[in-house]
DNA sequence: CTTGACTCTATAGTGCACTTCAGGGTTTAT
DNA sequence: ATAAACCCTGAAGTGCACTATAGAGTCAAG
């Protein structure tokens, strides 16, 4: 069991931070000490690294919270959650979509430039942004 | 030759949007009329959609200034353009490798789905997360 | 030539995701 | 037993990215 400063360094999220999770329902409320303090076991660490993670693909706390949400829910009907993951899917499988078009564009670039002297242009929008959403 | 409304429609960001990505030059500063009018082409419904599809993947405005900043900019050294593509294109390419990672925890949780029986876990979280950063 | 839709600037307000603060109690090392 | 380091709650403050408002000018249709 570690104590909340413990899984703030391992987690690299500060103390506040995890405590705000709590009160925004992205973390359980994990048991207390009769002093009140609060106790975690490895799962929270886990938990607090995956938020961290999504957080940088783009997603917002209340997507994080529905992913989180297709775990460890035994009373909704498979269904629902299979709904619920197949959309998701689909978001990260758009993401993914884009990221490679900017990485194609970036690699393109990347690749092509000479390495010393000044370029007129190095056109990393003239692959993307037209017109794909 | 569009007005702001025009752009607005045809890319899906509102009016008040456009004019916020100018002040934080994000946009360069269009023609204006004799009115004061502002007068865009083409290229910026481009810049536009970049810049939404970037937001989308996390990217803060500031980096997507970077981002664009590595297109038309002809005084810079190469070297530098170079540099700072090297650099995003890594921010993308680990992006691209945790988004895979989401991905197949999540349609390995799609596919297992029985269909409409409740279920004890779904472990999304269970592929994630653990130490990976 | 007027009416309604559009545009302008400048400023203020909003929501999200924290972060800081105030005012306390607890644990641990010396 | 006392100081340093940690933890608690609740509330207020911050920065980013918009969004809305006020008060004015411009343009296009009838």
């Amino acid at each position: 069991m570690y104590s909340i400063g413990q899984i703030a360094k391992k987690s690299g999220i500060s103390v506040e931070t995890i405590r705000y999770y709590e009160k925004e329902g992205l973390l359980e409320k994990p048991q207390r000490k009769e002093s009140g303090y609060r106790q975690y076991n490895g799962d929270a660490i886990n938990r607090l690294f995956f938020i961290q993670q999504a957080k940088e693909l783009g997603f917002s706390l209340k997507e994080i919270g529905e992913l989180l949400s297709i775990k460890s829910d035994a009373n909704t009907l498979c269904s629902d959650v299979k709904h619920l993951a197949e959309g998701k899917l689909s978001d990260i499988q758009s993401k993914i979509k884009m990221l490679r078009r900017m990485e194609k564009s970036l690699k393109k670039l990347v690749d092509a430039c000479p390495g010393k002297a000044p370029i007129s242009d190095c056109p990393i929008l003239d692959s993307l942004g037209k017109r794909s959403a």
